[in-house]
DNA sequence: ATCAAATATCGTAATATTACTATATAACAA
DNA sequence: TTGTTATATAGTAATATTACGATATTTGAT
């Protein structure tokens, strides 16, 4: 075993799980929070801001990449990544729901 | 090589890293969403409810208190799972901060 | 054409996750 | 006590993730 069994789930189940996951490691994070940081969309001097090797890097970008939680279009030889907006709300919206769902809830 | 290094990130960003990671998994939003859909805290006929075997719930459970995403009290020889509101509001509110940030900028 | 800069991909070692079976523990009921 | 129900833990196999060095690839400059 150990390969999670995402058929057994709803589309949306999934959907969201793979977002979180996306954001689910601290190096991620700090690239989402660089991205705002520096308001224009820059690229990979992102290798000079985290300890963590080029490849590396470019292996998350990729990750957040496929999530939909950012864009990348090419600019020359270097590639402007950006904050995907839509996802974001998508998730927002998704916790929004929760939390009021969760007020008119008594429990434990 | 394989351990994350989390020592490299701030508190904040591994904070929100464990949260979302919690929430990378489909059976853990089922989970949730399953907490949410019985409105009273009801314990673990999640077993009946999810395609996997009583110890990987109680896996998933465990994971899904330790990033504080909800609380489980004893209630005799069941135990009454709930959402902890908190940090899905914590949630919000960091989603809720990127839009509103990003809402001013121009990109890509 | 040649070189440098920016990224991506490959291969791989270390580690983490997922899921299971088998087994333990804890609380209540008969 | 004995059994039953609810849950947790241990051990483990299969798989995924993280990180890196080495090496492509791609584009722009000289």
């Amino acid at each position: 075993m150990g390969a999670t069994k995402t058929d057994h789930f709803t589309d949306q189940q999934n959907k969201i799980a793979i977002i979180a996951k996306a954001l689910g490691h601290p190096a991620r994070i700090a690239i989402i929070e660089y991205l705002l940081k520096v308001n224009a969309c820059i690229c990979s001097d992102i290798v000079d801001e985290l300890p963590l090797a080029q490849p590396t890097i470019s292996q998350h970008l990729k990750e957040l990449k496929n999530a939909g939680l950012i864009k990348g279009s090419i600019e020359g030889t270097s590639i402007c990544y950006c904050i995907n907006e839509e996802t974001f709300s998508l998730l927002k919206e998704y916790f929004a729901n929760i939390i009021s769902t969760v007020a008119n809830q008594k429990c434990c």
